[in-house]
DNA sequence: CACCGCATGTAACGTGTTACATGATTCA
DNA sequence: TGAATCATGTAACACGTTACATGCGGTG
């Protein structure tokens, strides 16, 4: 994913690897930061595929820099990522695992399971509101967007958690 | 989370290799198989953390089998699991990045690849409710339940969506 | 006889996480 | 002067996916 998302910030304009990696994490908003060397990574092996295609930039005094940029197979990659859907159901949720190993090991408490995961759900829905909150008044529109998605889905597990208590609780 | 879900079934009764396999396949309805192989390599992880250990059970003129089962530690750390909630905050969403660059390269069209994010999640949802609902008439109701929740979760994803098309699209 | 289920593994690959290494510049 | 930011990487580790290797036993 993160070398989709490189081939995209590259369709803005070229950039060198840091620049890539600034410009990463502010279109997640600073929630969560990738690791820089994760970013070379990535860098080396789009380059290695042909994606993209490093300049040599001098500076006067600096040290060289190199500025990556789309190549035309590059250009085609990130069409067809955008083209293509995200597929992503996730059959193997680590919290049904739980429930259900709980209820047949006989071993722990389903309702208080139920009743942690949902106080840890509640607290991070609260915590994501502010935040969510936050960004608005900053005027990131996109931010608290990606911040809803995210209360999006842990209401969807708020939900199941019910049905869950409704049937087995 | 392989590795916990092994635990959890070696609390119900000591097994071997396979059986964690067929029995791990069988939590998961069927509906996503683990490979082989994984269960292999994560139980001799688990061995020489000591958390389960096997006992050589002989069966005439057959090879030995490894039946595993808990040590204490295994039991104390599959009680760990059972009582820490799951944190699954994601805030690293693949389309959120994809609508995100879409939108800023200015090379894809953002309205398209949501009205094909939404096809791709309806005829998801469609799959998924004709298998929920199999599930019911075959009495899976923990099947049927995994199921729900997945279902949940993409519906949580068209209502984002939606968000989306309103604020930007 | 060929294929499937039982039973136990190894090897290679992809991706992500964390930590470490190096060196220059800028700023309090 | 010491810390933060700029700039480029390498190495180790975790976890999951796929494929491959081996051998036994039963069934069509």
């Amino acid at each position: 994913m993160i070398k989709e998302a490189l081939l995209g910030l590259l369709a803005v304009r070229p950039m060198h690897g840091y620049d890539l990696k600034i410009s990463l994490d502010r279109v997640l908003g600073e929630t969560s930061k990738v690791n820089v060397g994760q970013v070379y990574t990535a860098i080396s092996k789009l380059e290695k595929e042909g994606l993209i295609a490093a300049d040599l930039v001098a500076r006067d005094e600096k040290p060289d820099m190199k500025v990556f940029r789309l190549t035309e197979a590059g250009a085609r990659e990130l069409q067809s990522w955008f083209a293509a859907p995200v597929e992503k159901v996730d059959l193997r949720d680590e919290l049904f695992i739980k429930l259900t190993l709980a209820s047949r090991s006989g071993v722990a408490d389903v309702r208080a399971i139920i009743r942690t995961q949902r106080s840890a759900n509640m607290a991070a829905i609260l915590a994501l509101t502010q935040l969510r909150e936050q960004m608005e008044q900053q005027g990131d529109d996109d931010t608290s967007l990606l911040v809803e998605g995210a209360i999006l889905h842990l209401e969807a597990d708020m939900q199941w958690l019910d049905l869950w208590e409704r049937r087995r609780g």
